[in-house]
DNA sequence: ATGTTC
């Protein structure tokens, strides 16, 4: 690809507007040159492609665990006018609010390590998973309407979690302009019953501990030392954020024609945001993204419980940060020196704002916004901070994980569950899953390296390393 | 990611 990218640093490449017809705006790359000669010649076509959408600001960006997605790269990150702009569910993703968040505790990994069975074989059956799997509660209509508008707040007034860990999400837990009369009563009947799972595919509970921390100021204010114990949850909007992006295609797809949108890809799919199909796309995407801040709220509560159980009270379980991965919302930055509203989609992507951004919390305000890069099953995960570079360059946004290199049916062929389980227990992790094919498809070989993502962010600087994280236990789907 | 080819 670099006969095509054109080279700004060692770590952002740009891809000219010249590149394809209709560009509006460059895309920048933020990649060296490993990452280079595994980039998909049809994610820098996707890249190009969402370039030419209507209203799009600056540029269409893509972080280094890009790859090909529905429509908008994974790993892409698009601001599109608030006024002119469009909205478009391919740039969300269908796992509505697919995001992360970590626990710190009191606890160190030598306690913990010696009970890990113990605890993993109790946390996969406290906190529901796997495809289709149903949770511990059950919520009525009514209930839902209000978990679609209020979010993980809605899970700590029915008494899952603090008001305290509210102030640690992204949003606060809750995006505003969620609506339930937007969502079908298909996309209702498969939320129901899956309130508090934690899903499939690359979601997971992680029992953790702090491997390496890089910058002792930010790990102090975020209550970390090296050796201590933290969880990671890793989930989404499961069955209803699927259906409601799902329902929301053929709607946009309507919209398209209606009102003569050109699109070189049928998937980019997308509706003025002004208009009735954009702005009931938006309050259905933010009614799943309230959902799943509600599920991942009701999750910790059982994590926090079953601690409890095996090590006893005052564990200081505290909620580090929570952040989405697949989202839009509607935000201000500066373009061309220019303070514009942007409708900002982050596909595969987190938000990292930098310091003294309005959005963050008192205790945030002076380092900047806790970044979560969950690592792939087994491997290192990573909490950084946003930065003000972010906020010039990328919407205050970075990157999110470490992104597939194989195929789930590639890695399905080429691994077997049985022997994934055996070398992770041999690198010290206890792995429990519902079944050895998903041990398989997760397997560290299908994923690129977190390591070389992470290292590309923090040199580019739209992001800053705080701490290495180190998994020790996983219960998956 | 996903009642994993509704």
């Amino acid at each position: 690809m670099e006969n095509v990218l054109k080279k700004i640093t060692n770590y952002k490449w740009e891809l000219p507007k010249t590149y394809k017809k209709g560009m509006k705006v460059p895309a920048y790359f933020y990649i060296n040159r490993e990452l280079m000669d595994i980039l998909e010649r049809d994610a820098v076509e996707q890249a190009a492609n969402v370039a030419t959408m209507p209203g799009i600001q600056y540029a269409s960006l893509v972080m280094p665990d890009v790859h090909v997605g529905y429509g908008f790269p994974i790993g892409g990150v698009a601001g599109f006018d608030a006024e002119e702009g469009v909205v478009s569910p391919g740039g969300v993703g269908f796992d509505i609010n697919c995001g992360v968040r970590v626990l710190r505790s009191n606890l160190t990994v030598d306690e913990v390590r010696p009970k890990i069975k113990e605890l993993i074989d109790e946390l996969f059956v406290a906190v529901p998973s796997g495809v289709g799997s149903e949770g511990r509660l059950r919520v009525t209509d009514d209930e839902l309407d209000e978990i679609f508008v209020k979010g993980a707040e809605w899970a700590v007034r029915n008494g899952f979690g603090t008001k305290e860990d509210l102030k640690h999400c992204e949003e606060n837990g809750c995006l505003e302009g969620g609506r339930g009369d937007v969502v079908s009563k298909k996309a209702k009947n498969r939320g129901k019953p899956q309130l508090g799972t934690l899903g499939s595919g690359n979601h997971f509970l992680e029992v953790q501990y702090v491997e390496k921390i890089y910058n002792e100021e930010a790990a102090k204010v975020m209550g970390l030392e090296e050796g201590m114990v933290t969880v990671m949850i890793h989930c989404g909007s499961r069955g209803l954020g699927h259906q409601v992006c799902t329902d929301s295609l053929e709607v946009l797809n309507r919209a398209v024609r209606k009102y003569h949108i050109s699109l070189p890809d049928k998937q980019l799919a997308c509706a003025p945001i002004k208009s009735r199909e954009g702005e009931d796309y938006f309050a259905g995407m933010a009614a799943s993204a309230n959902y799943a801040w509600a599920n991942r709220q009701i999750i910790t509560h059982w994590t926090r419980e079953t601690f409890e159980k095996i090590f006893g009270s005052d564990l200081g379980m505290d909620l580090i940060y929570d952040v989405a991965h697949n989202i839009a919302k509607f935000e201000e930055h500066y373009v061309n020196g220019e303070k514009m509203k942007l409708c900002i989609h982050r596909k595969g992507a987190t938000r990292a704002f930098g310091r003294n951004s309005k959005e963050l919390p008192e205790d945030y305000t002076k380092i900047g916004q806790p970044v979560l890069i969950p690592g792939s099953m087994g491997t290192a995960s990573y909490i950084l901070l946003g930065t003000e570079k972010a906020m010039k360059e990328t919407f205050g946004s970075t990157c999110h994980g470490s992104g597939r290199v194989m195929s789930r049916a590639m890695a399905k062929r080429k691994l077997r569950g049985s022997r994934v389980k055996d070398e992770l227990a041999r690198k010290g992790i206890y792995v429990r899953a519902t079944h050895g094919a998903i041990l398989a498809e997760e397997a560290p070989q299908a994923y690129k390296l977190s390591d070389v993502v992470v290292d590309v962010v923090h040199n580019a600087g739209i992001s800053l390393l705080v701490a290495r994280l180190r998994p020790i236990g996983v219960a998956k789907g």
